[in-house]
DNA sequence: AAGTGAACCTGAAGGC
DNA sequence: TGCCTTCAGGTTCACT
């Protein structure tokens, strides 16, 4: 489900609750999701205080005053909810009154932060795409988790002579080598769509072809570039996507699917000015892309 | 070797 | 109403 605009809102939702905070309790109410848990999962979490809510393209990693750090990822249907305690409400009632779990509720974090605020954060995943494994702090980069994972599409790494290089040769399409993590890490279909359309080109053109041997970068790699970044920048700023029922950590909505150009749009009139064409939807590689055959190649 | 498709799992939505 | 099919924001593995 979520691409990493929305990642980055559920950890920017949990950070404030979990910083600083001490793990009292762990329930693990299942032995797997889509890996088994880690052996020892509560035991090693339990006791233990959260450092750092952190993110690497599309999986969370939470820091604590001792190994391991603890690597999540959300899948295509997993999400986090918090329930704080309110200021005027008493420990004891709190407890009572939000301890009904839902269905796939699978995980439960309960913390006391450091003015002794107490508050519960579930993990809730109905298709068990996603996962929760351990590493050693010292060697996360290292877990093959993350070892292979290309550069992060915010910040200004991501430019027009990178992706020159990254795509020079490459005769998959453009959709498929924008969706390949090794290159590029965080982008998933929706925004993948959204960023070819923002740059003008073809899903189904060779990614190698918008590449130069003898130039470090193309008009085609410095838009594509510029496009990608602009609308992870603009999808986070909106707090991401909220698609069907997909809520923030914090229950409120983004509002970044109100700013689809093609995404979902399939027969509607191409947004882009004086575009006349229509969004058509085509499969690749088993996954719906949809684009402006008329404006986009 | 790179590139494509199936598999993993549940739920929502649409057609009949 | 119910039953069936299709589709979904991701990743990995088995093929060609």
């Amino acid at each position: 489900m979520p691409e990493l605009p929305e990642v980055e809102t559920v950890r920017r939702g949990l950070q404030p609750v979990m910083e600083g905070a001490v793990i009292e309790k762990v329930e693990q109410r299942r032995p797997d999701l889509r890996f088994p848990f880690p052996v020892d999962f509560v035991e090693r979490l339990t006791g233990r205080r959260v450092t750092d809510v952190s993110r690497r393209a599309k999986y969370l990693t939470f820091h604590f005053d001792a190994d391991p750090i603890l690597i999540s990822h959300l899948g295509m249907s997993g999400s986090f909810r918090i329930e704080s305690e309110h200021g005027g409400e008493t420990p004891g009632e709190f407890h009572h009154e939000r301890s009904k779990l839902a269905a796939h509720d699978h995980v439960v974090f309960h913390l006391k932060s450091v003015d002794g605020r107490r508050s519960r954060v579930t993990f809730n995943d109905p298709r068990r795409f996603g996962f929760m494994l351990f590493a050693e702090a010292a060697q996360a980069d290292q877990h093959p988790m993350l070892a292979g994972l290309g550069v992060e599409p915010t910040g200004n790494a991501l430019d027009g002579a990178l992706i020159n290089s990254l795509f020079a040769g490459k005769r998959a399409p453009l959709k498929a080598a924008l969706l390949d993590q090794r290159l590029v890490a965080g982008l998933g279909n929706i925004y993948v769509c959204e960023a070819l359309w923002r740059s003008g080109l073809s899903p189904k053109r060779m990614a190698g072809s918008i590449t130069s041997a003898r130039r470090a970068t193309t008009p085609r790699t410095d838009a594509l570039s510029k496009a990608v970044r602009e609308v992870i920048a603009d999808a986070i700023a909106a707090g991401g996507s909220s698609l069907r029922d997909y809520v923030h950590a914090d229950g409120s909505l983004g509002y970044f699917q109100h700013s689809f150009d093609v995404y979902d749009r399939e027969g509607a009139p191409c947004r882009r000015e004086g575009c006349t064409g229509v969004v058509r939807r085509i499969v690749q590689s088993g996954r719906s892309t949809f684009y402006c055959a008329a404006c986009q190649r």
